[in-house]
DNA sequence: GTCTATAGCTGGATAGAC
DNA sequence: GTCTATCCAGCTATAGAC
């Protein structure tokens, strides 16, 4: 049920920096992410964010720009698998993902660079979600019930809704939800087959 | 298509407080709704930000209250209309009302005061939305394809995220999930009728 | 009810020692 | 590559005049 994020690594001071401000930027939010905090939880100096990123808002772009690789990886392996909508689900479902991407949507309020950072790569992941999903609609004997795209809009859709929800604790409906989309995967691709990795 | 929000009449300082809070927050973001920057955009001086809220918790903690109480009309309004369902679908499109909510979110990240007041504020929504359509399902003759809950998050997720992805230019594959939704409605409600109010 | 003035803090960013 | 020291801007919040 939880991400899988790997653990950060330590490969640097640059990593240990975007890694103590992904932390904060999810538990409490873009505003307590400034350079003092960020390079504190890093065991750094402050200084050193502007020597290696130049400003805050390109620390920002830079960690966007990781996350957004890091996910597009993990999303590719998943719509590779034998059960590629049952893993394209169950990867966007991922809710340190969603919380992160939540907070770069804020930040693009009035960061303006993050605008078409955050452009950039929801259509990069739309796209590739699109042809996965066609391939394996294409792949039917019978007419599948809705489209490639309104498929993949419609489980992207529920999945972040519910996921912000549930962050606050609302999760009337959500069974029935969950239950609408899950049914129209079971119509295209059978059960879910243990995906416990 | 755009927000039926009233224009804001002048009800003394309190309000053009708020008015002004408001538009900064939907335009900018929440990091440049400062109590200067407020009371400059309403012609008034930073110190009865103070005097009238309390703090700038308490401010936003008022603008919520207010911006939900005005929706939860709008949409009570919606539901009782000859077509619940299609009214509805329109009246959570509003995109002033999602941006807002967007930055209440971002902003609960931080100020714990803000969490409860939207726990609060959604379950009220969703429980009104599941009364209504409940029962205009239960007015149905033949079975209906889905549940009262699946269809109110259905048409809530769906409603958000394309608002979200709108505002980031990112409009690929929306029309055919609109279809999804929509084809759901008229096979309940049928086709939609006139609603330029 | 509205203003000025100000205290006290935190932030982004840079210069320069090591 | 990392640190200290520092400048300056902007913020919340309060005291007190009018």
């Amino acid at each position: 049920m939880s991400s899988g994020r790997p653990v950060p690594v330590d490969q640097g001071s640059p990593a240990a920096l975007l890694d103590a401000a992904e932390k904060i930027l999810v538990e409490e939010g873009y505003a307590a992410a400034s350079s003092r905090r960020v390079a504190g939880a890093a065991g750094l100096n402050a200084a050193l964010v502007y020597y290696y990123f130049g400003t805050m808002d390109d620390l920002f772009v830079a960690l966007f720009r990781r996350g957004s690789e890091r996910s597009f990886q993990l999303q590719q392996q998943a719509l590779a698998s034998d059960q590629p909508l049952w893993s394209l689900w169950e990867a966007i479902h991922d809710r340190t993902s969603a919380a992160l991407t939540l907070e770069f949507v804020a930040l693009a309020n009035h960061r303006k660079a993050m605008r078409s950072e955050i452009t950039r790569s929801a259509l990069r992941f739309r796209h590739m979600q699109l042809e996965a999903v066609a391939a394996v609609l294409e792949r039917q004997e019978q007419q599948p019930p809705v489209s490639a795209a309104a498929l993949v809009l419609l489980m992207s859709s529920v999945s972040r809704f519910l996921v912000m929800e549930r962050d606050f604790d609302v999760v009337v409906g959500h069974e029935e939800a969950v239950a609408l989309v899950e049914d129209i995967l079971v119509a295209i691709e059978g059960e879910r087959r243990s995906t416990a990795a």
